[in-house]
DNA sequence: AAAAGTAGTGGACATAATCCACCAACGTTG
DNA sequence: CAACGTTGGTGGATTATGTCCACTACTTTT
């Protein structure tokens, strides 16, 4: 087997992880890789950042906490829509706010098969709570100066609104 | 019938996903939050994109298939690190790519704990092909003018190679 | 008033991701 | 060289996420 080894070590077998030694290929200029990649680290911050507020762990429940506070009376199916997330997730996102006692669902007065979200006064707390941690997660970028934040989030706050919007069929795309 | 609709309607009861409407709380200024959608959103695109090329759906397999093919001899843990993910999630990852016979695991010529990846002729055909969708996924952007896309992901991409070099970034400042 | 569409729920299923333990191999240090 | 701590990769177990589809209740359209 390790008589194999004799044959010169391949190119690729002295790479390391940087800009440098890496190339790419097409991802780099992929807006999706990096979206994807980001994401993964920034979750994982997060879900250290509050694995002791049991509750509201999960990706959707500090959004949907956040939206149903600044918009009482809000319906699960915006919620989604702004989660970009199926119904039925956001629904479970629901039952788990519920069963902690942080929000209520009630019938809509103008659309009975529509709910109204609200929080209630230990949801109102944990908004400030998640708040206050949401804006110490800005730590975790704590070497990006203000400018260069803004100049990450301005074009993705862009982007987000004409798909949120923008009726976004998957695959297939405009021509 | 028990719950009673007699109240006046609440004002987030006519809140609809757009930005006028919509108030983000902390999470406007949030870029987690935008990067968390905006990832939803492209990874089903990417996958409608792809699913008819069973061997490389999910997450992490396009990348490493790239990544392999563009260094050949790549160690296991750099392509990890490439996707920021956990060594056991990308082991499965080629553990999959390898039983679709597109990619050889073989034992490192310099390390022999370490593997040495190869793309098989399958991998290579596989590669040419998800570099053509991957091209073909820009699309899904198309509203995006190439100076709009460049401005997105610029800031994206030195963020991701500082997070990549240095990871648990605690404070300490880069220059 | 029938038909078509929408809002929310729930079940079943498939992936994705984490946690932890393990073994083999490296490379120091004395 | 041999014991130690460390690293690279694998595997099991568990949980979290996300998708698909069906179903009920209600609303809107015709």
């Amino acid at each position: 087997m390790e008589t194999e080894n004799l044959n010169a070590p391949a190119p690729g077998e002295a790479v390391v992880a940087t800009p440098e030694s890496i190339d790419l290929d097409v991802l780099d200029n992929t807006l999706s890789f990096y979206l994807r990649a980001l994401n993964m680290a920034v979750s994982r911050d997060w879900d250290v950042r509050i694995k002791d507020l049991h509750p509201i762990r999960g990706i959707g429940k500090v959004t949907a906490l956040l939206l149903v506070g600044r918009h009482p009376g809000i319906r699960p199916s915006v919620v989604a829509q702004v989660l970009m997330k199926d119904r039925s997730e956001v629904g479970r996102v629901l039952d788990g706010l519920e069963t902690s006692g942080l929000l209520a669902r009630r019938i809509s007065a103008t659309d009975s098969r529509a709910r109204a979200l609200f929080l209630t006064p230990q949801g109102e707390e944990m908004a400030d709570e998640v708040r206050r941690r949401v804006r110490e997660s800005r730590r975790f970028f704590g070497d990006l100066t203000e400018a260069e934040y803004v100049a990450a989030i301005t074009p993705l706050r862009s982007l987000y609104w004409r798909l949120v919007t923008k009726p976004r069929a998957a695959g297939s795309e405009v021509h």
